[in-house]
RNA sequence: GGGCCGUUAACUCAGUUGGUAGAGUAUCUGCCUUUUAAGCAGAGAGUCGCGCGUUCGAGUCGCGCACGGCCCA
């Protein structure tokens, strides 16, 4: 027998004992007329001329905290609009009304009639002249002053986690402002959203490990997709040339601060562009949202004023890990002193790993840390872009970037490569190295080709990760915080 | 996968060298008609994450496990 049985037990006795004096427990008759904002509203505009008989509001709400004095009582209530203090008086709401009322909880639901007037203090409160209970809580709510912190209960019951913490309320208020801000600016601009396959019979458009999955029916696997890339370049093939999809992706690796195993991407496609284009697109993008959603285009994150405003830096992988990571350039050529020198780092380099791929690797140890303003890093090695278009002047490279903030990647986009026989010769060699045992590696998508084979305009197409963008406009250090319910293991002894 | 830290009442947290389990809030009872974490008096509430071990005796020491947090890979 624990606590909170005991609680439960305490309150479903009250609630008996409501029940037989006729009340209905869970009413659903009761008309709101005003939110609190309507209420604060009219204060504001009439408070001069206000007594407490006139106007009469109707709102309801969850009720947060009770100061009780034996026949009156201050009560804090909340809809979704704001916080506002009542008071209830026994001469006031009736006898029968206020038995009824000294039985209810923190956390009940209740409907309240009355004028406003000023406290004391200088607070305006809603007297009461009517009070009925709207709905039951059986369970406590957490402490009023200290809330909830255990970061696993907050998790794992969200929903309490959003009744107590206002600053947890705001980040997904901000977080749906800025897909919002992000879906108005490409409407703008004419784009199409579009939804592709969740389910794919060959996981494609990024290289990571998918989740699989059954079809009974058709009796066959099917993955959960990585990126939809490959199906929205089938829909600029279709003549969409511009369309974009907000959506979750999925990828079988472990969690972090940074990853979580389903997450939220834009991508977006846009023909007749390069990728220089949608560098453009990006910087403008990201100071429209920015001031969208925090009303700046500088932000503070965990510390760092990160400006969005301008043009941002642009500079090649190569210099990057040159000037930035301090890498002599003479070793990037070489695979043996290259491979030597990661190991000197401390970084472990598999040996199926093509050449670009340690340098990636070295780059993500040595200098992505360091890009905490936003910098976009181009010139990507043609092994670890197996989708991008090749630099007309480097054939090594291709046109392709990447973009940084605060020290982690936040969107990549490139010129899409549209040749279909250069893409079947990407696709070979990414064969290679799946055999070679690389099982993040790309599968060869012949359904893709054919695509491309009834040709595709030059595109440039770019995706951003939404929850990374929410951890910065909120200042959020883990990416738990901007997801509601992010994955946890099940525990079967909470329950 | 590795390292460090955490898990004690519904919530937030104390708990000394190993010796009967504590506080505040919340809850319950009584008083209280202008409070702002209201006040006063009283009461109830614990699988100290789980298991094994050491010990006369374990919340405390050891080992293992689970879940979580941070860092690293």
């Amino acid at each position: 027998m624990n606590k909170t049985k005991t609680v439960i037990e305490q309150r479903k006795e009250k609630l008996l004992e409501i029940q037989n004096k006729g009340v209905d427990l869970f009413p659903n008759d009761f008309n709101v007329v005003h939110d609190i904002i309507d209420i604060r509203k009219h204060i504001n505009t009439n408070s001069d001329s206000m007594d407490d008989s006139e106007p009469v509001f109707v709102t309801a709400g969850r009720m947060m905290a009770i100061n009780r004095f034996g026949k009156s009582a201050f009560i804090r209530f909340r809809d979704r609009t704001g916080q506002m203090q009542a008071y209830v008086r026994k001469d006031r709401v009736g006898a029968e009304a206020y038995n009824l009322f000294k039985k209810l909880d923190i956390g009940d639901f209740i409907g309240l009639e009355g004028g406003v007037f000023k406290t004391k203090t200088g607070e305006w409160t809603i007297l009461a002249t009517a009070l009925k209970l709207l709905s039951k809580a059986l369970r406590p709510l957490p402490e009023k002053f200290h809330g909830l912190k255990d970061p696993e209960k907050r998790y794992r019951q969200r929903y309490i986690d959003l009744i107590m913490n206002a600053d947890v309320r705001d980040i997904f208020v901000k977080r749906s402002r800025i897909i919002e801000s992000v879906r108005s600016y490409l409407l703008k601009r004419d784009f199409l959203e579009v939804e592709t396959p969740m389910m794919q019979p060959l996981p494609g458009g990024a290289e990571a490990e998918p989740f699989v999955t059954h079809h009974n029916a058709l009796g066959i696997d099917l993955f959960l997709r990585i990126a939809p890339e490959l199906y929205l370049k089938r829909l600029v093939v279709a003549g969409f040339e511009r369309v974009f999809e907000i959506n979750r992706n999925f990828r079988n690796e472990g969690v972090s601060t940074r990853h979580n195993p389903e997450f939220t991407m834009l991508e977006f496609y846009q023909a007749y562009s390069t990728y220089e284009d949608l560098m453009d697109l990006t910087e403008e993008m990201f100071s429209k949202i920015a001031l969208d959603v925090t009303g700046a285009t500088k932000i503070e994150y965990q510390g760092n004023i990160i400006d969005f405003s301008g043009k941002w830096r642009r500079i090649t992988l190569f210099k990057a890990l040159e000037e930035i990571g301090g890498i002599d350039p003479d070793i990037l050529k070489d695979r043996e002193r290259l491979t030597e020198y990661a190991h000197s780092k401390g970084i472990a380099i598999s040996k199926a790993g093509s050449i670009g791929k340690i340098i990636t690797k070295l780059f993500d140890v040595l200098v992505e840390p360091q890009l905490i303003q936003p910098t976009f890093i181009t010139g990507y090695p043609v092994e670890v872009s197996p989708l991008s278009r090749k630099n007309d002047k480097n054939r090594d490279i291709t046109d392709r970037f990447e973009l940084f903030i605060a020290g982690y990647e936040i969107a990549n986009g490139f010129s899409e490569l549209n040749d279909p026989e250069d893409q079947k010769n990407r696709f070979m060699q990414q064969v290679s190295e799946r055999e070679a045992g690389d099982r993040e590696a790309h599968h060869m998508d012949f359904d893709y080709i054919e695509a491309l084979e009834y040709g595709m305009p030059p595109t440039a197409g770019e995706g951003i990760g939404i929850d990374r963008l929410t951890m910065l406009l909120t200042d959020s250090p883990s990416i738990r915080e901007v997801i509601l319910f992010p994955h946890m293991k099940p525990i079967s002894a909470l329950r």
